[in-house]
RNA sequence: GCCGUCGUAGCUCAGUCGGUAGAGCGUCCGCCUGUUAAGCGGAAGGUCAACGGUUCGAGCCCGUUCGACGGCGCCA
């Protein structure tokens, strides 16, 4: 048995080989039939000739239909007239798993596409996602065990969260209420203080109602923490572990960036240092190209575009104002209106895909900013336990998976970055 | 949450001025030994999202509801 790739790369010319699949493509012509096969690495066109192949074979291929699953027995031959230059001549044909009319064709509707999402992930395209992911996770994994992280599996039932309380999924625990997780920082925040430097991946769950090609109700988060780290430093983990993670997928699925049309010399070519500007700076840079904004307002998602559209590399704003930004980030010394802190923004309009900071180590200014914001401190009380016993300097950042795969892969929607998207509007399949 | 667009055959869509519901693809049947999401001939296939209203008459006009998509806000 040869996968499709191996017989693509023509080593076995003239050779008896054995394919096995899904029917792509099905056309005939009296008594020649062109199958176009799939398997995971690739499609090959397969010709299927009455008196070739014994009867019933034929009568199994003329009967077949897109997306059943075969099994082909015959000859690599070179043939121009063939998509790839080569074809299987085939001697026997079996239908393993016969097929149904298949419900996505040619004609498709977003709408279809979503609703079909468990056949629709078949496509080549998003099965090249899958691979362009999977070869991030794999570069991330590879990076921080390569640097003395630890990976660690924080909760993801949680009493607490690290944002607003009103963009949680709240479920039955028991006789009582819990969350799910938004975020794993406070764990993380919690085993520095044993294993220095940790990392997770978890799923994420936000309960905000955005609408956007940004934003999924479940998402995998890929959030660090480290001992003994300052803002300055976190930003170099960032740019290394990204930098780490395009090489990855450079290297294992350049096939797989072109299919999506992304090129991946380009890709290559990003490396540290990322550009960092200040939040004030983007703040004067908007103004002069004409933006409504003030020293103070949010970066949405048109002055993000508007600061990216240009460039080649990711871009890091640090030092957001203090208001914008949650309560457990350091107070910048060299100016109290904002936060040791920083956005990491990727090119091309694509917008945040890291966010992270020093975290404070006054229990004094963190106790004040929950009073602030009316939180009350019962829930905080292990929190702020960490800062009591031996304290220490630490940042860590959160990188939302889904968005670096819809940059790196060039995605329209996040949607897209994951095989079953759980958005406001849907949970199926 | 706000703004916008859409909902007609299995799929993608057309449907003019309000007057008996259309096409392509797919499916099924027939023909075809080099197709490239092939070609030719034939057939089947409809609660026009739902409800209400206007009208002699509504796919079309009005209202309500539901659903979907797109954009914004909020955020990874």
């Amino acid at each position: 048995m040869q996968s499709v790739k191996q017989v693509l790369s023509g080593e076995m010319l003239g050779k008896p080989v054995n394919v096995r699949g899904w029917v792509y493509r099905i056309r005939s012509s009296g008594s020649i039939i062109f199958a176009v096969v799939r398997d995971s690495s690739g499609i090959i066109q397969v010709t299927i000739k009455k008196g070739v192949v014994p009867e019933p074979d034929f009568e199994a291929a003329a009967s077949t239909g897109i997306e059943s699953s075969v099994t082909v027995e015959g000859t690599l031959a070179e043939d121009e007239r063939a998509p790839g230059g080569y074809e299987v001549r085939a001697i026997s044909f079996a239908v393993v798993g016969p097929s149904e009319p298949f419900p996505i064709t040619e004609y498709q509707s977003t709408e279809l596409l979503l609703d079909q999402r468990h056949l629709w992930i078949r496509s080549r395209e998003q099965t090249a996602v899958m691979k362009v992911k999977d070869s991030m996770l794999r570069g991330a994994r590879n990076w921080f065990h390569e640097n003395d992280y630890v990976e660690v599996t924080p909760p993801i039932i949680t009493g607490v969260s690290a944002e607003d309380s009103t963009t949680l999924f709240q479920l039955k625990y028991f006789d009582r209420f819990a969350y799910l997780s938004q975020s794993a920082q406070f764990y993380l925040e919690s085993l520095i203080y044993s294993c220095d430097r940790v990392w997770s991946l978890t799923p994420s769950f936000r309960a905000e109602k955005s609408k956007t090609p940004r934003h999924l109700t479940e998402f995998w988060n890929l959030e660090m923490e480290a001992a003994w780290v300052d803002n300055e430093g976190n930003m170099k983990v960032q740019e290394e572990l990204v930098s780490a993670m395009l090489r990855s997928v450079v290297e294992e699925r350049s096939p797989e960036l072109r299919l999506l049309g992304r090129d991946p010399a380009a890709l290559e070519k990003i490396a540290p240092p990322f550009e960092r500007m200040s939040y004030s700076e983007a703040m004067d840079e908007l103004q002069e190209k004409g933006c409504d904004v003030l020293w103070g307002s949010d970066l949405g998602a048109v002055e993000e575009r508007e600061l990216t559209m240009d460039k080649e590399h990711p871009v890091f704003i640090v030092n957001y104002p203090k208001e914008l930004k949650p309560f457990y980030m350091k107070e910048n010394p060299e100016d109290a209106r904002t936060y040791k802190n920083s956005d990491l923004l990727a090119p091309e309009g694509y917008g945040e895909i890291i966010g992270g900071s020093e975290r404070e180590t006054d229990n004094a200014l963190i106790i004040e900013r929950l009073k602030d914001v009316g939180e009350s401190l019962d829930k905080y009380q292990w929190y702020i336990d960490l800062r009591k016993y031996g304290s220490v300097p630490h940042s860590g950042f959160g990188l939302g998976m889904e968005r670096v795969v819809k940059w790196v892969c060039g995605l329209e929607h996040i949607r897209d970055a994951i095989p079953f998207p759980r958005t406001i509007a849907r949970v199926y399949p």
